[in-house]
Order: C-alpha cells, then structure tokens, then sequence
RNA sequence: GGAGAGAUGUCCGAGGGGUCGAAGGAGCACGAUUGGAAAUCGUGUGUACCUCAAAAGGGUACCGUGGGUUCAAAUCCCACUCUCUCCGCCA
C-alpha cells in the first residue's frame, strides 16, 4: 500500500509512474475520498470532544448529586448525530482502503521503462548456454525414462500440473533444497520452517490479497490459505511489530511447498515440472533498514544467484522493466537459468525491494536512533525454486548415453557422482 | 471433541460503569550522587489519526477481535479468536 499522503501530495507524479507500469488504477476518487475523510474526522471529533467534556461535567453533577437530566437527554440526541457521522466516515475509510488496496507499487527510478518482458534488461551472464555433441532431451523426456518423473500418476491421484518424483529425481529435489539452505544459513540468514497455511491478514500484509484471490488456494470451512511463497508466512513473522533498528537488516530463508492455481496460464508450459500448482521452493527474506534497502537487493540477488554458480548452470540476471515489476515491487531482479529443453533463459529466481509497500501493510516498523518509529523496508527473493532447478540439472548435467551427472557440490547429498 | 480459567502498556501486574491512557513494580533513557561503578534519589518513558507552516500545544481512538447497551465502557451484554488446565482422541 502507498502512503496515502503522499499519493495526495502527489497526484501528478503517483499517475505518471503508474502509467509506466501500464497501470490502469484511477486514482483522482483517492484525493476526493481523503478530502471527504478528512472533513469527516474534523466534524465527528470534535463532536466526540464535546460529548467527553459534558460527559465529564454529568459525572461531577452525580458526584454532588444534583439533577443533570437536561444535559443526559441532549447528549443522547447528539449521541445519534455522532453514530451517524461515524458510519459515514466507516463506509467512507472502507472504500479508500479497498483502493488504496488496488495500487500497486511505485517502481523506481533505476527501473528501466519497457512495455512487456520482451524490454527487460540483461544486466550480467554466468557462464555460456550448455552445448552438447548430441541431442539433448527435455526433462519431462528424461524423467519419464528414467521412471524417476511420473506425470500420469500425478494426474490419476491428483489433477493437472502435478508431479510425482520416484527416487533419484524425489533425492535431487531433495538434495537440492538441502544444498540452498545449507548455503545460505552459511551466508547469514536464519532458516525457517513456517506453516504452509496462512490467514487471511498474512495475505493481505504481503499484497497477494485482495487483488490475486482467484491464483491462491483457500481451504473451504476456514480461514486459511496454501503459501503460495514462503514470503508469505515469513514476511508476515514481523507483522505489527516494532523491529531494533541495530537488529536491520533481518535475513531469513525458508523452504515451503508453494501452491498457485495459476490462473490465466492455460497452455502455457505444459510440459514437465516449469509451472505446477505445487513446487518447492527456498527463499529469502530480508527486513531492511530503509537508507540500505537497494543495496541489499543487490546482496540478496548475488546470495540467489551463488546456488548456481556451485551448481555451475548457466545463467543471466535481467532487470525487469517498468511495465513487467509485479504488484508490490519497486524494483526486481529476474535470475534466469538456461534450460535446454526450451533454447532460452527461464526464470528461476525473482528478487524484489518492496520498499515500504508491504510494511506499510502488514504495519512493520523500527524505531530509529531518534526512537522515531519508521517503517522498514521488506525484499524478498527466490533462492530458488527447486523443481526448476532439478529440471535444469537434469537437462544441463545430461550424458549421450542417458545418464546424468551429478553437479559435485550435489555429490554429498545424493551420495552418487551419476543418475545411471 | 467435552469441561473450566484467562487475554490490560516493553515485561510483570492492579482495576469489575464516571476522578482511568490506565495504580504499583521491573526494564529502558536522561539527570543528580561517585575517582569510576553498584546502590540510592529525581524526571521521563505506547501507537495511530486529526489540527498546526513547523515545533510546542490541543483533540480523537486504542485494555485480544468485532458488534451492542449507556449521557458515559478496560469495567455490563452478545459473537468470535487465541492461550492455559483437566478429560477424550491421535502422528
């Protein structure tokens, strides 16, 4: 959520920079509601102070015991008026939330300005497209020879964009999510294990509600919803509290089973384990103090990017342009890992400074040395998505004769140097 | 799932319609004292919003959440959530 004062201030400004998002949110009915509500709260309040003074004056008669029926009989009338006025002021502090709710993030300005994907900008490459003197297979291919990938069980127990893993693919998904997390505890952050099921006030504080309801999965007769992040849960840990600023930056990494209906995506990646309804995934959060909060950006993306520079798998970094930043972020860096199976870069790894978007939502401060408190900045970034990254080692790390090799830094975990 | 108890500020904890933004204690900050510290004493110590050019000041709201009763609610009523204890069930 945007500071409503500021979008006030800011009319202008706040509607050019949603332009460059391609934005569609109308936001003139913003500055008349906060005028409307304004007005209200200066009529209601001082009726309120009103009431509280006589209040008070009525005790004091009862103390002495002297009559004040006139003064309780005017005050019930004014009672009403304030009721009233208060219901008024609810509708109206109702619809301003709902869109303020609807905005999404102000992108910065080192954010390059492009229409759709196609205008992102590469910033850095790892390495160069893996090259084989034989045709490679695609990981569904490899997977379902093996018997190491079942597409049709997942179907029979389960529905579409589902997988089951049988052995050594179920060990390298499991390899790998040890791999992440073990390098990245190495590297400062805490590790996690939230619940997979969140409420509704956790969905609404990291932005994926009220504004994506039909991508999440809720759970009929409660509350809850599946993760469709770790970023959820774990942003969610500092929900309403005061954070010490010699505490900043808050680094926590988390792997979850993340849960997408992937609405809107029919057809797309079909094939294989890209885009399921459930995959896993480790990923990193950062509370940062807000002076620092694009460096560390910097510094959560090389920590992304760190799991396959050990895995040695071709990559490049993207900058996302204007018109691609996702809703509550500010700026974003995409990690896209070569995937053979596809000729191109697919991303693996998305890392976002939200600024004071989602703090300002789930109302996550700090108190400064001042003991002013401020909102803290929130970032977040994949670190990575594990299915994708097992779909990449199997089709990078491939063999003429069908085996795979196992990356060294694997080798400990899978207890094996090939998938034979 | 059944029965009971509870939820108050950073923490502990009192208060059960008006003098309560909330006693008392701890903690923390500042000051005094000290060669320095401990101890002691004094002062201060929540958040959000409105008002104000700003600061000061003033106002409103907040005692788990949401409603209600009342001139007036932390206090009474209703619903919900969570925590604890006992019983049942259970990986």
């Amino acid at each position: 959520m945007l500071d409503l004062r500021f979008v006030c201030d800011n009319i202008d400004l706040v509607k050019e920079k949603l332009a460059k998002r391609n934005s569609k949110v109308d936001i003139t009915e913003v500055a008349e509601l906060a005028e409307k509500r304004r007005t209200l709260i200066r009529k209601v309040e001082g009726l309120k102070a009103e009431k509280n003074k006589v209040s008070a004056e009525i005790a004091a008669l009862k103390r002495q015991k002297a009559d004040c029926e006139d003064l309780i009989l005017k005050m019930r009338a004014e009672g009403e008026e304030i009721k009233a006025l208060d219901d008024e002021l609810t509708a109206t502090e109702d619809r301003l939330k709902e869109l303020m709710y609807t905005i999404p993030n102000l992108i910065d300005d080192s954010v390059p300005y492009g229409k759709d994907d196609s205008d992102n900008v590469e910033v850095r490459r790892f390495m160069e497209p893996t090259k084989f003197d034989f045709e490679p297979l695609p990981h569904w291919e490899i997977g379902e020879k093996k018997g190491i990938l079942n597409f049709a069980q997942a179907t029979k127990i389960t529905g579409s964009r589902f997988t089951v893993y049988h052995g050594a693919a179920a060990r390298l998904e499991r390899a790998i999510t040890n791999l992440m997390l073990d390098t990245h505890t190495a590297h400062g952050y805490e590790e996690i294990l939230p619940p997979f099921m969140v409420n509704r006030d956790s969905m609404l504080g990291t932005g994926q509600l009220p504004k994506f309801e039909e991508d999440m999965y809720a759970l009929k007769g409660t509350d809850y919803y599946l993760v469709p992040t770790a970023e959820v849960p774990v942003t969610n840990l500092h929900r309403g509290d005061i954070l010490s600023e010699k505490d900043l930056p808050i680094k926590y990494c988390a792997y979850t089973a993340c849960f997408r209906g992937e609405a809107g995506s029919a057809g797309r990646d079909t094939r294989g384990v890209i885009r399921q309804h459930q995959f896993n995934k480790v990923e990193l959060v950062k509370f940062a103090h807000p002076d620092h909060s694009f460096e560390e950006l910097e510094s959560l993306t090389n920590d992304a990017e760190r799991i396959l520079q050990l895995l040695k798998l071709p990559y490049r970094v993207v900058c996302l342009c204007s018109g691609d930043v996702g809703f509550s972020s500010c700026k974003t860096y995409d990690i896209e890992v070569w995937l053979p199976s596809y000729g191109r870069y697919v991303e693996i790894s998305s890392c976002s400074n939200f600024v004071d978007f989602q703090a300002r939502r789930a109302n996550i401060k700090f108190r400064d040395e001042k003991g002013k408190t401020r909102l803290v900045h929130t970032l977040n970034g994949s670190g990575l998505a594990v299915g994708r990254t097992t779909a990449a080692v199997l089709e990078n790390y491939q063999n003429a004769d069908g085996t795979i090799t196992v990356p060294e830094v694997l080798r400990k975990y899978m207890g094996c140097d090939v998938i034979e």
